[in-house]
DNA sequence: CGAATGACCAAGC
DNA sequence: GGCTTGGCCATTC
């Protein structure tokens, strides 16, 4: 396990919860975009760590993986965040996954 | 400092 | 469309 600290120790930890903060109501971004955006277009997986002690204060449900699936493993997390997204009106196909055409953020 | 970790990704079958 | 493989990278131990 590890000690969880309210601002995150590494400055790029930080950077990639600012910027989730700044994803609007439904939309999403994918990992590979945030690390991109930051300088560090192979950092994803790096991302994806960030994700896993994320503040309170991150929409962390708005970010999904390049097929705009949600990454976490069928736990209590995953029906969380898609609950969430559908409450903030992404859809999901047949298959689970969301149109990034249609709810990727525009910025991007 | 070396080895392990993981909410990733693109390419190949 | 689904499964496997190799590579990437900052953080942790």
């Amino acid at each position: 396990m590890k000690l969880q600290n309210p601002v995150t120790s590494s400055n790029f930890f930080r950077r990639v919860y600012a910027l989730v903060r700044q994803v609007p109501r439904g939309r999403v971004v994918t990992y590979g975009q945030i690390a991109r955006a930051l300088g560090a277009p192979r950092a994803a997986r790096t991302v994806g760590w960030a994700m896993r002690d994320c503040p309170a204060n991150v929409p962390w449900q708005r970010v999904v993986n390049a097929r705009g699936e949600i990454s976490l493993r069928p736990t209590s997390g995953y029906h969380e965040q898609r609950a969430r997204l559908k409450e903030e009106g992404v859809r999901f196909n047949r298959a689970g996954r969301i149109d990034l055409k249609k709810y990727g953020w525009k910025k991007f």
